[in-house]
RNA sequence: GCUGGGAUGGCGGAACUGGCAGACGCGCGGGACUUAAAAUCCCGUACUGGAAACAGUGUGAGGGUUCAAUCCCCUCUCCCAGCACCA
């Protein structure tokens, strides 16, 4: 007695202590199947390419937040299978980096090492969990024949001029020892460490991403699918925009100060011109500035600020007049003040603006504090009626007026919309080469050297007579050399310069002596193009077979983190539609849908992190609930895109539900054996509400499927399991169909009851059922009676009842006809929705 | 400051194209089963009043359009994300 009690127990205690291992079982026998492989090579079905932004294997292991994007690229790539697409769902991993360095030096572990480790431990976590990625396809950017094709489109860049050396001063990390890009830097601080960034002089490797800033930017309008807020990320970091640059002479001189303005209209209203303290004009200009030694020792306190300090100096601008110096406004020539202020930015436009401080808030603000004069040149438009039609009433009287309106005080450009102004000074500027329009971006240049030792070595060998020239394409790869030593050198060298016999070589061009690039490639760039390798991953003789990459090219949905939208989402449009121009692929855009995934934040509402304390780890879940309760959970939680906060306790209901699905398989109507005609052995009617309810579920799933609304696709599949649970007996076809349509979102689940239920597998082979419309409606529908708008009562009548019969009903019913005691005005009639009558 | 997205029960959230606000889940209350607990099942659960029928109120705040507004328009508050002296 006691003994059966306790297996009851053992038996009935959900879900600790459960059993999970028909999850195993079927992992197992879907591999054994290569269920999951998928043949590239046959072009018969149509194709999709589902992808997920590969992860960095750090050595935490995942948390349970990193697998939601892949759940959902899971569930989709299923139910596409389901459909009978021939799907390409991949996966790899982005394994060179910092990190990785960073822990070697810390631990003494060769980043291979590591690396190797923590992709090993990254397979299993994802394993348990049961995606159906194409594993024989990984990619793994650190793999020499990888990185050979990453090199490979390094040199292409450089035959075409779009890699080059430069020498500018860059964004320096003095905690990570090495040169960084623009788009690694957040709130001007090292993205990695937290570190705030120095300009720093220093030779570097920079691709000319800006030569493709406009097709970057155009081209956004060739991706519907992609999400608005993403685009508008990206439109706002190349930062288009459109001006003049105009020429100032300065008095008495040869010498011109160049501006860059995208306000010519307000050109009468410029009081003073403003240098950036770095402008090489102020260096030339020396002997002429009255107050050098001032000017001199403002540059070199400006110098030694970070851009951080310097950018919180935000609202306290800081300059200096040039005495002696004064430069001409061309369209007046007016004589008006040079500054140097550290407002101005020397990376922008062209280093010097003219200011027109009754129309913009910096140099309002800055002529202020140093008494320059401030004049109007812009008033705000008036219509006939006396009304504002540009810029708001409020700004009409207070300067700075920054709004478009209508030029004042400005000579024969008097009188004149903003916009018409505009153009018409800069045909002026043209026609008296004054200047031009132009065209300015925030987009910088691509910063693509590190000064360490864990990336792809840049193929570039230098040589005294033929400078710089790139490895022979036979040579690829340059293999990062094994060393001891990893340690940054800080001065500007990576650790590779160390290596004498590597760094020491032969000159492809002349046979003299040569000495390798030592710098190496930035993280970003293995990720720059992974997405074709996995179309051809073995290929060595090419970077992806023509004929393949054209029939599985474009990715047809990209799922993964916001925080890439401005970094890698940007580098890997222009590095594809480089081999688009190289004619290596066959489209101009990589990714035709794109969709971001919401963060999973710990249950106390902070990111998941170590130092919080709050990081779940997904084995555990999974052994305590089993992964289609996790993968369920995940899914159910929330919008797709949204963050939300992690709770085990909502998890409970995923689980629940299961095991609901679970409890249902022994009332399952068994099959009808095969030799009996089905006609012989009618399935007993079914209730025509559960039928419509199925049907119902089909067209909801799939179209939540589609449209990433995840959460409210599981929510139905609940409410039909709710409904299926109050049968005695489940008939045989509703429970099939309903378990393909589970199965994208509980792989396990699904093939395990599938088989319970006499099924042989894989359920996972099997099709998608189709809705039947007709079956969408009931017999009879609900109608909502309002009465001055109020809900007054719900009446059932037969779909088919006309508008004078359901007005019949309504007067009839005891609530309602209350209110119509008196007689009607009106009534307004939504067919099958709503009545609405009004007293 | 600029750009984009938000704000709905105790909680996560749902609601087609302006048409029954709160689906589904969590939690909570009650009941069944059990010696008991857990698990499971059933009933209830926006708020206020009422035994109930029902009535009133209610989607961040205030106004507007409409027979009808979570949804459209205007003003405002707060939250999240990205960018930020970009001329």
């Amino acid at each position: 007695m006691a003994e059966q009690k306790a297996d009851q127990n053992g038996e009935q205690n959900k879900p600790d202590g459960r059993d999970f291992s028909f999850e195993k079982k079927w992992a197992a026998q879907w591999e054994k199947a290569r269920l999951y492989a998928t043949d590239t090579a046959d072009l018969s079905k149509p194709k999709y390419y589902v992808l997920d932004m590969f992860p960095y294997p750090s050595g935490a292991g995942l948390h349970v937040g990193h697998p939601k994007g892949y759940i959902a690229t899971d569930v989709f790539s299923r139910y596409k299978r389901l459909q009978g697409f021939n799907v390409l769902h991949p996966m790899g991993f982005d394994a060179f980096g910092l990190p990785a360095e960073n822990y070697a030096l810390k631990n003494k572990v060769h980043p291979r090492v590591s690396t190797d480790a923590n992709i090993a431990n990254y397979i299993n976590q994802l394993k348990i969990i049961g995606f159906d990625y194409d594993w024989e396809r990984m990619v793994n950017t650190t793999d020499p024949d990888y990185y050979k094709w990453t090199q490979w489109i390094f040199l292409k860049m450089f035959e075409k001029g779009l890699a080059y050396e430069s020498w500018e001063p860059i964004n320096w990390c003095p905690s990570c020892l090495t040169g960084l890009a623009n788009e690694d830097l957040e709130d001007g601080k090292c993205e990695r460490c937290g570190s705030p960034v120095e300009k720093k002089p220093l030779r570097q490797w920079v691709l000319r991403i800006t030569d493709y800033a406009d097709r970057l930017l155009d081209d956004l309008e060739k991706l519907p699918h992609w999400e608005p807020s993403i685009k508008e990320m990206q439109r706002n970091w190349i930062g288009r925009s459109e001006g003049c640059e105009i020429d100032f002479a300065i008095e008495g001189t040869e010498q011109k100060i160049r501006v860059f303005t995208t306000r010519v209209d307000t050109i009468f209203g410029c009081t003073y011109v403003v240098l950036a303290p770095e402008h090489p004009l102020v260096q030339e200009l020396k002997t002429q500035i009255g107050n050098w030694d001032e000017v001199a020792a403002y540059i070199e306190k400006i110098k030694n600020k970070s851009d951080l300090e310097r950018t919180d100096l935000n609202k306290d601008k800081s300059g200096l007049p040039l005495q002696g110096i004064s430069a001409v406004n061309p369209f007046n020539n007016e004589k008006v003040a040079v500054y140097i202020a550290d407002y101005v930015l020397n990376s922008y436009g062209t280093g010097a603006v003219m200011a027109v401080p009754a129309h913009d808030e910096r140099d309002f603000e800055f002529a202020n504090k140093y008494k320059i004069a401030v004049r109007r040149s812009i008033q705000p438009a008036l219509a006939t009626d006396g009304q504002v039609t540009a810029g708001s009433a409020g700004d009409a009287d207070t300067l700075p007026f920054t709004d478009d309106g209508l030029t004042v005080d400005s000579g024969d450009f008097s009188g004149l919309p903003s916009a018409e102004a505009r153009a018409k000074m800069a045909d002026w500027l043209k026609k008296t080469k004054n200047g031009s329009g132009k065209v300015n971006y925030k987009l910088k240049d691509w910063v693509f050297s590190r000064q360490r030792y864990w990336g792809e070595p840049i193929p570039i060998i230098h040589c005294e007579k033929c400078g710089a020239v790139g490895v022979p394409e036979q040579d690829l790869p340059v293999r990062l050399p094994e060393v001891e030593q990893y340690e940054p050198s800080g001065t500007g060298e990576s650790p590779l310069a160390k290596i004498e016999d590597w760094v020491s070589t032969v000159c492809p061009q002349c046979g003299g002596p040569g000495r390798r690039e030592t710098n190496t490639m930035p993280q970003w760039a293995g990720s720059s193009w992974y997405y074709l390798r996995y179309i051809d991953p073995q290929n060595d003789r090419a970077l992806v077979d023509k004929k393949l990459e054209q029939h599985w090219s474009p990715v047809d949905f990209y799922v993964g983190g916001a925080e890439h939208a401005t970094r890698h989402l940007i580098y890997a449009r222009f590095w594809h539609k480089f081999l688009f121009d190289m004619g290596v692929v066959a489209h101009d855009e990589p990714f035709t849908r794109l969709q971001h995934v919401g963060l999973i934040m710990g249950e106390d509402g902070r990111k998941m992190s170590k130092r919080w304390g709050n990081v779940i780890n997904p084995d555990d879940v999974v052994a305590k609930y089993g992964a289609d309760a996790l993968r369920l959970y995940e899914m159910f939680m929330g919008p797709f895109d949204q963050a939300v906060n992690w709770s085990t306790r909502a998890l409970i209901g995923a689980r629940r539900f299961l095991d609901k699905v679970e409890n249902l398989a022994p009332r399952v109507q068994p099959a009808v054996a095969s030799t009996t005609p089905p006609a012989a052995t009618p399935e007993p009617a079914l209730p025509k509400a559960l039928l419509s309810e199925l049907h119902k579920t089909i067209k909801k799933v799939g179209e939540d499927i589609e449209g990433f609304k995840f959460n409210t696709a599981v929510s139905q599949m609940m409410i039909l399991v709710n409904a299926l649970a109050e049968l005695p007996a489940i008939p045989r076809d509703v429970y099939e169909k309903f378990l393909l349509i589970l199965a994208p979102f509980a792989p396990f689940t699904a093939e395990e009851l599938w088989s319970r239920i006499g099924n042989k597998p894989f359920i996972h082979r099997q099709t998608w059922p189709q809705y039947d419309p007709a079956l969408l409606q009931t017999d009879s529908i609900a109608v909502s009676v309002q009465v001055n708008g109020k809900l007054r009562g719900v009446l059932q009548v037969p779909r088919q009842a006309t508008e004078e019969e359901i007005i019949a009903a309504a007067g009839a019913d005891a609530n309602i006809g209350k209110y119509l005691a008196d007689g009607y005005k009106k009534h307004i009639y939504v067919p099958g929705k709503i009545l609405n009558f009004v007293v």
